[in-house]
Formats: C-alpha cells, structure tokens, sequence
DNA sequence: GAGTTTGAAACT
DNA sequence: CAGTTTCAAACTC
C-alpha cells in the first residue's frame, strides 16, 4: 500500500502528463485494492491522494477530444436533410456508443451527471407504466423524440412557446457556458441541471447552430462534474447534431435569433429546472419534468397544453421498442400524415389491450392535460397526435387553422392511434400535414379528442362522441366548430365497409351517433372490417393512408415558419374539382385545409389554402401565398403566385406559405394520379404544370399553357376575372398572359420561374 | 328535414 | 385508362 500511496504521490507531483496517465490507472487500481480491504479508505491520506488524482486531467483530455468530435460533428448535421430520419436509427446507435464510455466515467467520479441521469432513468423505469424507458436507449429516444415535438411545437407556436425557446435557450446557454468554461460552477451546475435537457436540446439542433457560430467548442473544464457533463453534453450533442431534423435547428435558431432574451430566460430556466429536477419525483421522467417546469414558468393559459404537450413528450418517450420510439419519432418530427388511421387493425387491437390493461395506470397528468386517460403505450401515439395537435393549436395555425377547423374529418383521424403502415412510412418524409391535421383536432376538438385514442384500437370508437354527443349535439358543436370531430356517417347502402363511409375510411369503428344502416363497421364485426379493408388495400394500398401529407421540406417551413401554416400540406392524390372550384367541402383539398397542388385536377381552382399553381413559386416568395392558382392554373401559376400576393394580401395567411416540399412529398403519391414531378419534372403533360418545370417545360408551359389556360384567364376578361379573389391580381401575370406568352413578358415570367427553380432545389433538403 | 349538388369511390 | 355509376357528404332551401 505504502508503495502504491507513493506512486500516486509522484504522479501528483505530475511529472509529465503521460506519467500521470499511465499512473492513474494503477492508482485507480490500488484504489479498488482499498476499496476492497477498506482498511485504507479511512485513511486520510488515502483520501487526500484519491482527491489530489491525476485523473481528472485525462478525463478532461478525454472530453476534449469528445467535444471536437462534437464540433465537427455538427457541421454534417447542420446540413443534414430532415429526410435522413431513417439514419437516426444508426445515429441512435452511436450516439449510445459514445454515451456509454461517459457512463462510466460518471459513475466513478462525478456525481453531478450521474445524478442526472439517474434521475431520468429511474425517473423513467419507476414511473411507469406507460413510460418504460430503456436505458440508454430510452432515455436516448426520448431526447429525440421529444426535441422534434417540441420543436415542431415551436415552430408553430413561436409566440407562445417560451417554454420552448428556453429549452433552446438553455441548451445554447449550457453551450456557451461549456465554452467559456470559465464558470466551472456554474458548469457543474448547469451541466449538472441540463443533463437531461442537453439531450431535447441537441435533438434540437441547438447545439449544432450554436456551435458552429462560436466555432469549435474548447472545453478547460478542471471539474471532473463538468467534464462528465461534457461528455453527457457531446454524447447528446452528437445525437443532435445527426438527428436533428432542419425544422427543429431552424426553428431553435429563430427563437434564439428572435430573443437574446432567451439567455435571460434561460438562466431563468435552469433554475427552474434544477428545481424542478431535484423536485421532480420518480415517477416523472426527467425530460418530463423539465418540460413541465417551463410551463409552470410561463404561468399562462397554455399551461394546460403544454402539460399535454409533455405528456406527450413522455409517451413519446415511453415507447420500449426502439423501433417504435424510431417511427414516433418520425411521426414527431416529421409530423406524420395528418390523419392517423388505424390502418392495421391488428396492432390496434394489440394496443387496445396495451391500453386495457394500461389504463388503470395513466399518471395525473395526462389527465389533467387531455381530461382523458390515456394508455400509455396505444396512447403514445395517440397523445403525440394530440400534444401535437395541441401545439399546433397553440402554435396559431393562422388561416390554416381556420379552414382546418371546418374539416371534420381531420379532428376524427386525429384521435386515432394507428401503428405507421409501411405506406405511412413512406410518407413519413411527407408528415408535416399531420401537424395541421392535429392542430385542427385539437382547436377544434379542444380537450376531448384526445380521448378517442385511449381507446385506441385500430378502429376507434370515439366514446366521448358516442357517449355524449348524439348528432344533434354533434352537428351543433360542429357549428360551434368544437365537435366536428365528432362526425359521423350517414351511410345506407355501403354498410359502412367502403371508402364512402367516413368512420371505415378513418379507420374507425362507427358509433351510436352514425345514422347509418346496416352498419358492419363495428368491433362485433371486426372480421368483416378487417377483411373488407384489406380489399381495400389490395386495389389500392394507399387507400387508407392519410389523405393529405406535408410537404417533407422543412425547410419551407422553417422559412415561413412566422406563418406556421402547413404550408407544404397536400392531399396526396389532389381533388378533380369542377365545380365547388375547391372552395367548399366537396374538394378533399379544402376539407383537409390544404392548398391545392400539382396533383389536383381540379379546374377553376380557388382553394383558400393555396391554389396548384401558386405553390411553388410562394417557396421563393413565401409570403406570398398561394392562394391563387385558380386561374387557368397551369400556365399562370407562376405570375399567379406572384399576384396572389399583390392581389391576395388575405391569400398570403393562407398560408400555405408555400409549399415548397410539396412536389418531393407528393410524388410518391402523385405518381398515380398525374404524371411523376419530380421537383423539376415534365408536370407540363399534364397541363398542370408545376412551376417547377424544367427550364425548358417552363419555356413551353409558358407558351403553351398560357395560351390553353389563358382563355380560363380570360374568362374574366382582365387577367384577374379569371381568378375570383385574385382577379386584380395578376397584373404583374395578366401582361404575360395577355400577351400569350410570346411577348418579352413572358420571358420575364421564365425568367421569374427558372430563379425561383434554382432557389427551390437547394432549398429543399432532400436528397 | 327534404331535396339538390358535388366529387370521391367503385365499377365497367 | 377512361367513362359511368354509385354513394354519401356537403350544401341549399
């Protein structure tokens, strides 16, 4: 022992630094020795020599390394198309790998991470029954998963989330302090607090942004805490950097940008966390206490949504499989299709008994967020649709929401949890409508929504709806916009097996307030259901998947991320409106809320939301808004947009800002209906035409579409007749289109088309 | 509430 | 794939 107490002593004496390292091992060594004998321990000077190790110089070389990795890290992430969600799976991986090394090292020294991430982790396994997370993975999963809520959730409700963009704030605030280092308390402190944050804050992109403004991130720590904190840091930073979806980093980056405020708020919030965090009990998983404690903070109205939203959070969060934590993520960050259905029957029934028997154990909170139980596994889903909803509500969806909350059919899918089909999946890239969808749900539905999930089999009863709301209420509440979800089917001859039914369409089981006749679509003839679907599927496997996506590109969004508005939302397939001129219910496009796109057929298209033509070109302008494509659509989109913003200052809430994603996200759908666009695609054959076109089909489109479309123009005689709200519009279009394309204005109109082109494809992240 | 309109779904 | 029919929602009165 004498001699091992005087190695350590020479290599306190630090030599060189290689000599303390090589020592260090060997104290540890001696030190598990006296551990074991424990007669040294109580030695004071066994104890002076353990807190003189060397070790904590190779720990902060070590976390060093880890952040450079991290800084460099960031850039890749930086860039990386909100598409990749795929990857996160194999980012998950690594990002546990890195994390793992770090546990250790806690472990032994610094108490300070541990003790925050054990809070989480117990917090995670003790709480519950609906929230098991695996360690790490869970705990892994769940900065993922909720990052991506809350930042969709930010985007939304920019105004409202402070909670949110202290979360950001927090995240850069720890960044900075990291790397000023200075503050080694505070440091520890901080690291100490965020631990759990760090990890939403990194999924969030935060870290990403924030490192690269400040450059690489040096960190001096001399506290082991910090150093542990660090690394828990990196570990998590790494994950954001990779898996951070464009939406979230952008959205951080906005609120950061918004408010310097936010440091302010943050320090603000730390506090609050760590309060919250030592307060938090075990049951609440860290993350969800930290959330919470931002809304408490906030103090406002929002209080009630924002628990949601965390309970949501943790749901999310909760998901054991790995796998299902993957795809919620997905649908988190990507914001799946708008309308869940439930298009495996068998995995709701899976859930449903998940659910029974979960039931008995919702926490408090969900309650009170959603007044409803939810389970905690089949609800997972459910209640992200609906935290989602609920920030999208919060959010302020803008015109979108309006519109949205006219649509009924958006609040019945909301509630319903399905399992991701592997079409859905497909659309994950897509899933940004979900957001408006649930945000219409939640509006509308205010709390009860929610509930239906509980339920949560593939098919869902909406009980609140069966129970209270006979049709009559529920055509009253739908007046009163609240109930719409609430809507059932009337259905005679189908039996309410066939698309034309509503419930079977949403995958939901009709209830007491259908009037429909001889109704199978009901658990007793679950059987029929499921076979029946199936048929369904066969003819047409997207048949139940969600009608209206969103457009992948976050980036759109993140643009108009001040309009919030789902602005790349489209029904997958586009509506063959000839008469309503998409303003009315009649056009899917419009009772979904979204713009009309390039896959709509549609003539005459005045859709609120964002007219075919506009959409493209609103990417460029955004505000612009769309709103316009009426018009012959085809051939003016382009100057359409342009004058939908001159004419339509209105159009511009609709929001649909733009759309940008629209053709990538669609094509998977559109393919079917119209002919493949691809960004740049030949849309010309179908007339349609894209803004996008080619340079080339623009040229061509502009010839020829004008002049084909140009007599729907002119049907108003001025250029502007042609579009209703528009009309006036077009005067920047109507000279070309007067002039049928061949005049020099036309080319202008080329000219506008092929800049917007170019912007629009390094826009979108895609690929 | 009845009748009409509308467009999707289903069918041919 | 196009055209027609069926269907139920949306709408109007």
């Amino acid at each position: 022992m004498e001699e091992k107490a005087e190695k350590v002593k020479e290599t306190e004496k630090g030599k060189g630094v290689m000599v303390v390292v090589m020592d260090t091992p060997e104290r540890s060594k001696s030190n598990q020795v006296t551990t074991s004998t424990n007669k040294f321990e109580d030695s004071p000077v066994f104890n002076f020599l353990n807190n003189l190790s060397p070790i904590e110089p190779v720990k902060s070389i070590h976390i060093t390394q880890t952040v450079n990795t991290l800084s460099f890290a960031s850039i890749p992430s930086i860039f990386t198309s909100p598409h990749v969600s795929s990857l996160k799976g194999s980012r998950f991986l690594k990002r546990h790998q890195l994390a793992d090394p770090s546990k250790p090292e806690f472990a032994t020294d610094g108490g300070n991470t541990i003790d925050k991430n054990d809070p989480i982790i117990d917090g995670a396994n003790k709480s519950d029954k609906s929230h098991e997370i695996l360690y790490p993975e869970g705990s892994v999963e769940e900065a993922i998963y909720k990052p991506s809520y809350e930042c969709s959730k930010l985007e939304i409700k920019l105004g409202q989330s402070l909670v949110y963009d202290s979360r950001c704030s927090h995240s850069i605030l720890t960044t900075s302090n990291d790397l000023s280092a200075k503050h080694s308390a505070e440091y520890a402190y901080t690291s100490s607090t965020f631990a759990p944050f760090i990890q939403e804050a990194s999924q969030k992109g935060l870290y990403e942004s924030r490192e690269n403004e400040e450059g690489a991130n040096q960190i001096d720590q001399d506290n082991e805490a910090t150093g542990c904190d660090w690394e828990s840091f990196i570990s998590s930073a790494v994950d954001p950097l990779i898996f951070e979806s464009p939406i979230n980093t952008e959205f951080c980056k906005k609120s950061m940008q918004s408010g310097e405020s936010f440091y302010a708020n943050v320090s603000n919030n730390m506090q609050n966390t760590l309060s919250f965090s030592e307060a938090g009990s075990g049951e609440q998983v860290g993350e969800g206490s930290a959330t919470e404690n931002p809304s408490s903070q906030l103090g406002e109205g929002s209080e009630l949504k924002e628990i949601a939203e965390t309970h949501d959070m943790v749901a999310g969060c909760s998901t054991s499989n790995p796998s299902e934590n993957m795809d919620n993520e997905l649908d988190s960050g990507l914001y799946r299709g708008v309308r869940r259905r439930c298009l495996v029957f068998e995995t709701a029934r899976a859930l449903r008994k998940h659910l029974d028997k979960n039931s008995a154990s919702d926490s408090p909170l969900l309650m009170q967020s959603d007044g409803n139980t939810s389970s905690s596994d089949g609800q997972r889903i459910s209640t992200k649709d609906r935290s989602d909803s609920s920030r999208c509500v919060l959010a302020g969806i803008g015109l979108h929401l309006n519109a949205l909350t006219t649509t009924p059919k958006g609040y019945k899918f909301v509630a319903k949890f399905r399992t991701p089909a592997p079409q859905e999946e497909l659309l994950n890239n897509s899933l940004a409508v979900t957001m408006l969808d649930r945000e219409v749900s939640t509006v509308e539905n205010g709390v009860p929504p929610v509930e239906d999930e509980s339920q949560a089999s593939g098919y869902i009863v909406n009980e609140e709806i069966t129970q209270s709301s006979p049709k009559k209420k529920r055509s009253k509440l739908e007046l009163a916009g609240e109930g719409e979800a609430c809507k059932r089917c009337n259905c005679k001859k189908s039996k309410c097996l066939k698309l034309y039914c509503e419930c079977f369409a949403a995958g939901v089981y009709c209830v007491e307030p259908c009037s429909c006749i001889d109704c199978f679509n009901k658990p007793v003839h679950e059987d029929t259901v499921l076979a029946t679907r199936k048929q369904i599927e066969s003819r047409n496997p997207l048949a139940f998947a969600p009608k209206v996506i969103k457009g992948s590109d976050s980036l759109c969004e993140t643009r108009s991320d001040s309009s919030k508005t789902p602005a790349s939302a489209r029904h997958k397939r586009g509506c063959n409106c000839k008469k309503s001129g998409c303003l009315k219910k009649y056009c899917e496009c419009y009772q979904g809320g979204v713009g009309c796109s390039i896959n709509c057929r549609c003539e005459g298209c005045k859709n609120v939301f964002g007219r075919k033509d506009g959409t493209e070109v609103e990417l460029e302008e955004d505000e612009g808004d769309i709103t316009e494509k009426s018009m012959g659509d085809k051939s003016l989109q382009k100057t359409a947009i342009q004058n939908n913003l001159e004419q339509n200052p209105d159009s511009a809430l609709p929001a649909t800002p733009l759309q940008c994603g629209r053709s990538l996200v669609q094509h998977p759908f559109s393919s079917k209906n119209k002919p493949p666009r691809s960004s740049f695609p030949s849309i010309g054959s179908f007339g349609k035409i894209g803004n996008f076109v080619a340079q080339t089909k623009s040229d061509k489109h502009f010839g020829n579409v004008q002049e084909d479309e140009m007599p729907e123009f002119g049907q108003g005689g001025s250029p502007n007749s042609g579009i209703k709200s528009s009309s006036p519009n077009s005067k920047r279009v109507s000279p070309h289109q007067s002039g049928l394309g061949t005049s020099p204005e036309v080319r202008r109109g080329r000219k506008l088309i092929l800049q917007s082109i170019p912007s629009f494809p390094s826009l979108t992240p895609k690929h």
